[in-house]
DNA sequence: AAGTGGTCTAGACCACATC
DNA sequence: ATGTGGTCTAGACCACTTG
């Protein structure tokens, strides 16, 4: 008699190691939603025999998966799919008030409108299609410190066209999460050199043409689907960024 | 008849991970000089038998020093203590030329001096010790992009105070390695918006008071001590860096 | 007490690089 | 052919977290 085989077995293939073959099987059954994001997936035991591997490979594979940041591992607790994107905050290019504190926010403008083609292609859709434009100040302190105009796809940030934007609270991305369903999990930031414009020089209080560091924030959700676009503006002179090298 | 133990075996110690002690104890046989930069070590199972751990244990300790940058492990060839620093040239922040070549290099002044406060501080040695000070230009294309301003400590640098400094190449940290055996294994590098003034400004062919962004880097050796400070300046508007975050 | 992930072992076998 | 690191197994035991 046979020996039962399991549910889901990987298959072996040539040139892909049993655990990149199973991070790749794991990371499908997140991403297809069968673990929310906040969600616990199965003990390490079970997984493994779920997979038909031992418990060494089962833990490559989550290892993987762990260092793309799809999920966060606890000792004692579990394994758990990642709710989005922590300590990425746009203030961190900058040295405005403690450095600690989360600024406050206010919605300037609230817009319904088309997509232009540079948004367009930045959030991989067609030119005219419908998006939510923001204006949004953030202040440390009381004090205006970072400019931000932000472009959402339409149908999917629906939730956000209408209401009191006064209710939001300060932070976007728990707000993207608790209406809309929309996990941010991975984003790429650019930075770049700037002169400000009027209308940002006025919400800062500074002098129209004053330099500024521009940071173009796209952000994407667990499918990899392009969810935000957000230009960020801050004084130039209160720019401040460390990296180090390895 | 006791079994013969280890001639390095690793003490088993509360709270401290069998391979995290054995990581820490080959860190220091490395930092040691025992292997020096780009050398090989002995492979894993001498490594293991040495210390008395399974190799499992001691491949977990390797993975360590590999995430540190302090060992690179090959395939099929070894591992090998880093040789140093490697795709942290400065120029990353910028966007000049066709971004892949090596940029040309001149050093426009040399000139051994004394430590003042501010680079006393940093290197890590006390005010008023001598250092040699190097003014250096890089060009791409042709075109001059960075102004670099560097300070090296004294007695370890000796080599390069004297000499032809047109036959030094383009590249420092290789110069670094041949004359003075000094291997840059890490660095910082800290950003910030200025004004240039008017010496960088005539090096750069651009007016004084020009924007420019200024990028501080402290490089260490592998023992973790201090050994170049560097003050790049390029052109606001060549400034270009992106980030992602997961 | 029960369930979770973390550590450690002792071994077999595979894939890559070099002579 | 030989030596290197990479993969995989099957298990034991430890450490953390929660009911």
């Amino acid at each position: 008699m046979p020996s039962a085989r399991p549910a889901l077995s990987v298959v072996p293939q040539p040139g892909v190691s049993r655990y990149a073959a199973l991070a790749t099987a794991l990371r499908a059954r997140i991403v297809a939603g069968e673990w929310p994001p906040g969600s616990m997936l199965p003990a390490e035991q079970t997984l493994a025999g779920e997979h038909g591997v031992a418990l060494g490979t089962l833990r490559q594979a989550l290892a993987l998966l762990a260092d793309e940041g799809l999920i966060d591992r606890r000792h004692g607790r579990g394994t758990f799919v990642r709710q989005g994107l922590a300590g990425g905050t746009l203030a961190r290019f900058f040295r405005f008030g403690d450095g600690v504190a989360v600024p406050t926010s206010r919605i300037v403008q609230r817009q319904r409108t088309t997509a232009t083609t540079e948004v367009a292609q930045a959030l991989g859709i067609a030119r005219g299609e419908p998006v939510l434009r923001l204006s949004r100040l953030r202040s440390f302190d009381g004090e205006p410190g970072l400019a931000e105009d932000l472009w959402l796809p339409l149908p999917r940030f629906q939730p956000l066209a209408d209401g009191d934007t006064a209710a939001w609270g300060d932070l976007l991305y728990p707000l993207y999460a608790a209406r809309c369903g929309v996990h941010v999990h991975r984003a790429t930031d650019s930075l770049r050199f700037d002169a400000l414009a009027a209308a940002h020089a006025r919400l800062l209080g500074l002098p129209p043409g004053h330099p500024c560091v521009r940071v173009e924030r796209l952000a994407f959700d667990l499918v990899g689907t392009p969810i935000e676009l957000r230009r960020t503006r801050g004084d130039a002179y209160a720019f401040r960024y460390t990296v180090t090298l390895t």
